[in-house]
Order: structure tokens, then sequence, then C-alpha cells
DNA sequence: AGCGGTCAAGTTGAT
DNA sequence: ATCAACTTGACCGCT
């Protein structure tokens, strides 16, 4: 059974997700108002917009849900952090996440989390490395409230030595609880580092590798499609997970790496239809419009 | 109601 | 040197 995977927000559908910045937060402080309350109501708001996507996907045959890392705003803020248990709502709160929790199980609905591109375990600089393990067990608590199984990162930057940044890469990876461990995930990147690269490193922390298709054509490696697609495909101790999206302005255009708003059917190997079981997460900026119309193209009878 | 200025964080490469 | 891109616009406040 192949799924496609719907990331982070709707293109027609009315659902929501809201987020918060750290300065009217703190204006708000400054103000002598209450900052918990407000960011309380947001992440109330988010688990009903949250509930509402997964319904959605289980009526449309979308069969994961990639969460925005902004679900919970500011959570790892230096000048905001809060707790759950802080806030007054908060049993109504953890309720709400069983409720997701339960109603994505029952639907069959895969979720999962993309902490974004601040996130670098690799860093030289200790802070930045620091700022990222908190940010990563951000996610290990909020996959664990809301029942994810992956948090995919990329490996981060290369400072002019690729093999001492994945050595880095490595050293930081046991340091993460196990509820962020068990769930992490790396893919390859369109600048920096291919599947090549990071099959080893993924084979020796025991961690899959995302295979992200349009990255790695946009920076190739040794390796095949195909062979990229099999070799990642192995990593996995749970259903693996690709990436795919398709280049805004097509193959002859000079800007490869960013979206279209759908899939080119051409960009879609064919073979993936046999990896069983599979997820592929579809990043085009049409969202659940361009799912809609790969399945048809695909002719994929649900 | 609509619109404009603004928004935590890192790294890379195009301009 | 500056800035867009990256998983993605959405936020408040002014008119």
């Amino acid at each position: 059974m192949i799924r496609f995977g719907l990331c982070c927000v709707f293109h027609e559908a009315p659902i929501r997700f809201r987020t918060a910045t750290a300065k009217y937060v703190l204006k708000l402080r400054s103000l002598n108002q209450d900052p918990l309350h407000y960011l309380s109501q947001i992440i109330l708001d988010n688990l009903q917009a949250l509930e509402q996507a997964i319904s959605y996907c289980g009526e449309h045959h979308i069969g994961a849900f990639r969460i925005n890392s902004q679900f919970m705003p500011l959570y790892t803020h230096p000048e905001v952090k809060y707790q759950l248990k802080d806030f007054g709502e908060a049993e109504i709160i953890y309720q709400k996440f069983e409720r997701c929790r339960e109603l994505a199980k029952m639907l069959g609905i895969r979720l999962t989390l993309h902490p974004d591109q601040f996130v670098i375990l690799n860093s030289p600089n200790e802070r930045v490395v620091k700022a990222s393990m908190e940010e990563l067990e951000y996610h290990g608590l909020l996959a664990e409230l809301i029942g994810a199984d992956v948090i995919n990162i990329h490996a981060g930057g290369v400072y002019g030595d690729k093999s001492a940044a994945l050595d880095r890469l490595m050293q930081q990876i046991p340091k993460l609880s196990k509820r962020v461990r068990q769930r992490l995930t790396l893919e390859n990147d369109d600048k920096s580092f291919t599947p090549e690269d990071l099959l080893p490193v993924c084979r020796a922390v025991g961690i899959p590798l995302v295979y992200d298709i349009h990255h790695h054509r946009c920076l190739p490696d040794q390796f095949t499609i195909d062979e990229a697609s099999q070799l990642c495909y192995q990593t996995w101790n749970r259903e693996p997970l690709f990436h795919i999206s398709s280049p805004r302005e097509g193959w002859s255009g000079k800007k490869l790496t960013s979206h279209h708003d759908y899939i080119d059917i051409h960009d879609f190997p064919l073979f993936w239809l046999s990896l069983d079981p599979l997820t592929i997460e579809i990043e085009a900026k049409a969202k659940e419009v361009a799912i809609a119309r790969l399945m048809k193209e695909l002719n994929l009878i649900y």
C-alpha cells in the first residue's frame, strides 16, 4: 500500500494553523497582560485545526500529514518558553491531544514532523547545537502528544569539511533522548549532503534515511534514482518515507530548488508504486489539490 | 475589510 | 554585501 502525505497547510480547504511572534508575546508581557492565555488559545485553535486536518485526510484518501513546527509557538524561545502545565486550560489541551492521536490512529493517518532549517546538529557553534537539541526535544514531546513516528531533519552544514561535519553529526545523535532518537530521521538535501553521504551515517547511528528524489536530482551522487530509492528504503525499521516535488520553472529553468504548484507526473518514478509499504510526502504548493491531481493521474483508485 | 510591515533561530549560493 | 531559499504565510495594527 502506497500513501501520500500532505505537508503542513491546505491550499483550498479552509483549515488554518495559527502562529505567534515573540515580539507580540513579549509586548503582552510588558503591558502586564497574560501571554499564557494568548498562547494556550493558539494551541487550542491548532488542535481544532489538526482534528479537521486529520478528518480531511481520512475523507480524501490522504494517508499522512506533516505538522508544522509552530504547533506550540515559541515553545523553545529563550525569552518566551513555557510549559503546557502552566496553562489554566492544560487539562483540556491534553485531552484534545489525545483526541487527535486517537482519531489519527482510527483513520490510519500517519503523522510526521519536520523541524525547520535552524536545527543544525553539526554546527561548530555550540550554542547553535544546544538550541538545536532543545528544539528537537520539543519535537519529541510534540511527537509523543500527537503520535508522530517521524522527526525528520537535514544533516546540517559542511563548513568546508564534509566528513568532519558528518562526524560531528554522529557525535550528537546519541545525546538525544530516546523519544527523539526513536523517531529521528535524516534527509538528503539539495546543496550539501547526498544519499551517498548519509547512508553510512544512518547505518552507523541506526536511524532511517528519508529519500528526497527532487533533492537527489538537484544534487546527484554515484547512485541512480532506483538505487538510491532501494538503499534508502532498506534503512527503515518502520514504513519508509520519501519526498517528491517538481521544479517551479521545469528542469530547464534556472532555479531548480523552488517548488511547483503540482507534481509533474514525469518526475514520479513509477517503480515507487511497487514499493510496499511506502509513504510519499508531496511537496507542492497546491497542497491537497496537488495530491488529488497526482492520484488521479496515477490512476490510483481507492 | 483590506493591506502593509514585520516576524527567533543557520547555512548556502545566486545576484 | 545582500538576500532568497529552505516544509509554509500569518501575525497585528493601521487606514
